[in-house]
DNA sequence: AATGAATGAGTGTTCATTCAT
DNA sequence: AATGAATGAACACTCATTCAT
């Protein structure tokens, strides 16, 4: 099963996917997907050797997406606060502008689809933003998981998105609120 | 008189379905689940008439039963900070004894498989505990869709439960940390 | 499996039968079936031992009733356009009136629900109206099997039935264009 | 390329589903059907998209071969008499050669199956032989629903084909006691 | 390398029939 | 005698995956 050279017929399997399973579940059938990519069905499976597999490549390659566009323009050197608002308003930017990518990815944190080490692995990726050992040396997180404040932070940006996304009048407040919410927890 | 239709079993696939659900995402099958309350497939369907129905029927039966729990000696008269104290760690607490019902729940609010009609009848299951209204009013979500605070609420509480429930050594930490985020949110 | 008593409910569970086959064909539930003859599932079972001995008695319900009504002032001794007449006005009233006993005897008759033995034990029902003699001797169908102008004048009937039903505006149109055809035949 | 669908498998499913359908009424089920057509039961699906639409293009299948045999060698100028003969024993005789395909016409012209559009589109496969038209304007069936007549030439035949398959040797009398009655119609 | 026809286990659901009550 | 809960085989249909072309 030596992976095909085409990249790009793999990157509009995945943008395919995540466009599919946004709207049907991660039960959106592979046929389904490959169509969406202008694909045969059998054709997705040269590329990914099963729905699994397809699933977890996803799962990297959105968060992989994700981390870029976080790090494009990052103010490494400002203060905390400044960065952590880069951080988040960033984040809530990418999910409104890829709605899909940010159902799909709320889908794939919360089930039972994606192996604790790979979810390890695509946190990984993030820079060091130097805000992570803020948030474990925090008054609140203090000698926790590290994985429970990100936790924590994805399900708030989760909500936000989503509220924002539905409510466009609106979008505005729920991001300031969610960055308030945020930004006490690092306090 | 042939023999009542027992409670019982219906129970048994609720609690089936709930950790079916919670093992397989609501993917699970109506055989699987079946078999896990000890009964054959076509008697699933004398209880619900369908796996949706199953679905809203389980979707009320945790509201009301993580309710009943949250209600069973809430201090309705003392001070704001004791009572938001009582629901946090009560909330918590069923979920580390209930994690099969957590995460289901989990599943079934973050889904698209409860209509909000549904959503807005198991809301009402819960006791007015005045604590609501000073959500909805604090600073932070002041003037927001009533639904977002909610929402936020809830993943805070998922997530505190999931590590709660992984890192036992530590769950007080994680209890702990997840109420000073809480009532921040509250201030 | 002794027959029970009350000869009343078995009626019911025909009728219902009856009822259920002309609106949903004969794959209409035995669960069905029992509702509407207000009685519960199981009871039904007591009545006939399987759905096809309710089919087969039904037939023969369905025959005796007929064929009681047409003979109920059959003109014994008149001629034979009288006799022929009074037969098919008489035929065709009864499926007017009785809908879905027509509907349901031609599902049966046509279907090979009923066996060929049962069918020649119904036909034996009809009294001798000394008209299937003429049609045995008719310059059309003498030498036939006799089942043959049964099956002609039936299918003639039920179409007849059918139209009639169907545009109550025409029905006596219908009427008599079926006679018409019927007569030709005889003659 | 990939091996493209064949015709011939379409063929065999529809052949499949006449005979099972003769045998064992449109109640047949798919898995019997794709059994006969010596394929897997998934592969039905993949030429018919469900049932309904197998048993829809099964009506119009039959019908256009019927159609096509009648066809073949019509007199068009000949007299209304010979043109009448000739349908009558070709339809008589496509009958005889295909029974199950007459049973599963019958069943399907008689049930609820087929919808009166598809049955009207079916109608217009028949080339124009000019006696539909003396058929309409007969004494008989002059200023009546079409559809009456088409269902009393139909019954007649269906019976005709029945008694001519059950009883071979005196198939001859049958077919011609039979247009006997249809011409009778047609004065 | 790409295709899409073929597969068969699996899905939610129905139903005739049995049997404990 | 009557009930209706329980059953499990069957149903129409789906789908991830394989493989001939």
């Amino acid at each position: 099963m030596a992976r095909p050279r085409s990249e790009e017929k793999a990157l509009a399997i995945l943008e395919a996917a995540s466009s599919c399973f946004a709207e049907r579940g991660i039960s959106a059938s592979t046929a389904m997907i490959a169509k969406h990519a202008g694909l045969s069905e059998g054709t997705l499976f040269r590329y990914f050797p099963s729905k699994e597999a397809l699933i977890n490549e996803l799962y990297l390659y959105l968060k992989k997406t994700l981390c870029a566009y976080l790090s494009d323009g990052f103010p490494l050197s400002a203060t905390l606060e400044q960065r952590a608002r880069f951080l988040w308003f960033s984040y809530i930017s990418w999910g409104v502008k890829n709605p899909a990518a940010n159902i799909t990815l709320s889908h794939l944190d919360v089930g039972d689809f994606i192996t604790p080490e790979l979810k390890q692995k695509a946190a990984e990726f993030f820079p060091d933003m130097g805000i992570h050992e803020e948030f474990v040396q925090s008054t609140v997180f203090s000698g926790l998981n590290r994985g429970f404040a990100d936790s924590v932070f994805q399900a708030l940006a989760y909500s936000t998105v989503k509220f924002a996304a539905k409510d466009p009048n609106n979008a505005e407040a729920y991001k300031h609120a969610g960055f308030t919410v945020f930004w006490k927890m690092l306090e």
